[in-house]
DNA sequence: TGGTTAATTAACCAATTAGCGAACTACCCA
DNA sequence: TGGGTAGTTCGCTAATTGGTTAATTAACCA
């Protein structure tokens, strides 16, 4: 992350596998770091530094009740990512509605010689 | 990448700026790697490399023209990108149905009493 | 053939990431 | 007070990333 803007960090943070198992768990609703490590094949200060990248990256929150840390779900910078990858396809179909224009006045002119 | 699951690799491909600037000029329309290194701040080996990891991740294919490697855009795994954070999207909200529910059920029954 | 252009590969470096076990903190309970 | 539970922090590794410059490949042109 070299300039931690903040849709790389949130790209970067979905970009591994067991984070995203972590994000798909705390859809269905709150959980603790334990719950979240049971079927995840990791160590638990692994599922911890993984939870840490989330936070840093506003994905997840994570509360307090006594011993326990619940963490949930933020959808603000899901929604970032959302909106970047809805105004790139919206560029890159822009881009190919002018490609045809121009490859229809192409044909056009080839068509009055 | 650890494990290089394409989704995973997309993402971390996703994740850098730098990379992303590539993509938002390729979605105007092919070009070299010159083309594109020119206002990136960045030497030429530099932006290869970049390319090279779009390319691995499916983003970008590289053509050929003589001395030149034009690049273009490859929107599928965009396209899995978009499709992933819907579904999530929408198992998110619908957890949040489920939820809302409940409580309605609680309310009931404290109503009842 | 020799020079120029376009791009990649090689070799290196500093910083980051992902993982581990061990140690530590914080809280509850008896 | 002491023990158990829930998590985090602390080194420590090995691998990867992101960048550089120098060298190399590949194609065109005169």
């Amino acid at each position: 992350m070299p300039t931690a803007d903040p849709l790389s960090a949130t790209l970067a943070a979905l970009a591994h596998p067991v984070r995203r198992a972590i994000l798909e768990k705390l859809a269905k609703g709150e959980a603790t770091v334990n719950t979240l490590a049971e079927p995840l094949a990791m160590s638990l200060p692994g599922v911890s530094k993984h939870l840490k990248v989330l936070q840093k990256a506003g994905l997840v929150v994570q509360g307090r009740d006594a011993q326990r840390r619940p963490c949930r779900l933020d959808p603000k910078r899901l929604e970032d990512v959302a909106k970047w990858a809805e105004r790139f396809r919206r560029n890159w179909e822009e881009s190919f509605v002018r490609l045809d224009e121009y490859l229809v006045q192409i044909a056009k002119k080839e068509k009055r010689k």
